[in-house]
DNA sequence: TCAATGATTAGGCAAATGTCTAAATAATTT
DNA sequence: AAATTATTTAGACATTTGCCTAATCATTGA
């Protein structure tokens, strides 16, 4: 759970999500879309498989992230003890 | 959103906000159940209301908070984009 | 009015975070 | 085999965070 809130603050994680809404995509596709460094969106890439909201795969010299939607649902149960 | 996500990425936030569900409390009331200074729970509340998951109201010389679950409809809004 | 109570503000400090560049690892291409 | 490409790891640095104590503000009670 605390990895999870953790992943989520912050804005650039956020968006790589809802870039991996439209599908899997290599590390350097993801990190074309922002203006940071390489390393800096590995770091974050790795946050995101760390708190499991993302599963990586390599691919020949790629390495593919897919998005992990099974833990939204643990978010979506916490959240909900508050909808009452 | 940042400030949401940012109040929620704490335990002890989090753990503010699951005392709320049961009624508003007070500060103070809030703060005896932690082993953090009155300061420190203070600041936490702080940032709980700057993302409008609370509101605070003065009543004489305490401070009632409530949980506001307003924001939670934000929230989930945004994690139902991923849920399909 | 003065003391006590509830809460916040101010300021300081160690740890965590987000960024970078340089270097390393791994796979492909020439 | 050497060069190129994709990615990660390592290390440094500034900023932010979460905590504390001391001080302040506001309200109530003696």
């Amino acid at each position: 759970m605390n990895a999870l809130f953790k992943a989520l603050n912050d804005p650039t994680r956020r968006a790589i999500l809802e870039r991996l809404r439209n599908g899997p995509a290599t590390a350097g596709a993801i990190a074309e879309q922002f203006q940071f460094s390489a390393p800096t969106i590995s770091h974050h890439l790795d946050l995101l498989r760390q708190a499991e909201l993302v599963t990586s795969e390599k691919q020949g010299q790629f390495v593919v992230y897919t998005l992990n939607m099974t833990v939204f649902d643990e978010l979506l149960g916490w959240l909900y003890q508050f909808k009452s």
